[in-house]
DNA sequence: TGTCGGTTTTAGCCTGCACTAAATTATTTT
DNA sequence: AAAATAATTTAGTGCAGGCTAAAACCGACA
């Protein structure tokens, strides 16, 4: 039995975050959230169904089982914690916390983990406002609704703001959109939104308010 | 051009250990401290030749050059930091240091690095007593005597404790033989060496007073 | 100088994980 | 339902890094 190595780890995490709410995942979805070649992604395919931690049947898509959900969840964890870490007792600013804990992720002991965990105070949401799963594999996980969807007149908490681009992550610190911030939409535009926060005015582009989501 | 991946550093961070004080290094050594068969290290040996990070004639040893240098000690300081950040910032054992840092070094930026560096003090030494190298690629190593080395009668300062066995060293943790703790040689025994720490007094084995340097 | 023992290197093979190109299956359009 | 298109899988390759077995080399000693 092959051990699980730490592509292998990105794997899984890649199809949990593409399996919420659907039935399947198609190979063309990972291999472009993974940035590779769909041969590379069917080949991957195969040996974690070998492993049982997916079930797949080809031509037909697959899941995790829940061996692989279990990694999966184990390996997200990780990846929080050590953003929370990172950001909270490091200074790390938050568009590099996602690009260090990528890294991160893979090495992380269970004894390491705990330690991390408990100097944070067990906290349950990331610096993003990503939901951490618990060390038993639950989590609870709440889609607000991106501000870009929002009405004029709503108030609202920022929950969270995507981990994606460290550029637009970087516009949206610059600016005070942070997980937290108190917000209020004001107007439509055609080039954006133009919300109010902390008592100052400003417009958010639509990439900008589809990266947020408010509460 | 390829990149230098974990393992090459490992090479890299064996051969400037084994190199200390001599004129080359021989395929077999390295071949044993990192567990591998001589064919492989020869392999890797000859990939970092054609890089230029190591200097190789065949069947006359190697030794790094000084771009090979940089990187060992960069991974060296990466190590160390982690070690000492683990111990003092989350508590980890002084016995599982090492070996968490193992896996770590080759994941850590620059920019955790420094930031780690400032949150313990920019300090100079690991949790075993083994100097840390600072960012320009320089590190002042003083070897002291080991404690089976040395007469009784002598006081002196713990200055190193090997972090090479986990199971040793939580011995001398539990014995309370520390970097930093003051002790006394009473006497050398068949069994051991006897000395005095902290008021108490009690015999160290020949293989953990090997493992113990003594200022 | 020749031979022996140990060390080092070469040769050839395996696994992980990527790739491209070609073949296959699924889906959509006509 | 057949044909066109899109998605997926297979086939074959390459590189990193390990292995064993065999060959080559070095130093020592008779």
């Amino acid at each position: 039995m092959p051990a699980i190595t730490g592509v292998m780890q990105d794997y899984l995490k890649a199809i949990y975050k593409l399996q919420q709410g659907r039935d399947a995942v198609a190979t063309s979805e990972i291999a472009e959230r993974l940035d590779v070649s769909a041969a590379s992604a069917t080949n991957m395919i195969k040996r974690l169904a070998r492993l049982r931690l997916v079930a797949y049947s080809r031509y037909q898509g697959f899941v995790l089982t829940s061996a692989g959900e279990r990694i999966a969840l184990e390996i997200i964890r990780h990846h929080r914690l050590i953003e929370l870490y990172l950001a909270q007792h490091l200074g790390v600013p938050l568009e590099q916390v996602h690009g260090e804990a990528e890294r991160m992720e893979h090495v992380l002991s269970e004894e390491v983990e705990a330690r991390m965990a408990t100097a944070l105070g067990d906290p349950h949401q990331d610096p993003h406002g990503d939901p951490i799963p618990s060390t038993d594999g639950s989590m609870r996980d709440v889609r607000y609704p991106k501000l870009e969807a929002l009405a004029p007149g709503t108030e609202g908490v920022v929950a969270h703001v995507s981990d994606q681009s460290p550029a637009m992550l970087r516009q949206l610190a610059r600016l005070g959109v942070l997980p937290g911030v108190v917000l209020k939409v004001l107007a439509r535009r055609r080039n954006g939104c133009e919300v109010e926060i902390e008592g100052r005015r400003l417009i958010l582009s639509h990439s900008l308010s589809e990266s947020v989501r408010v509460q």
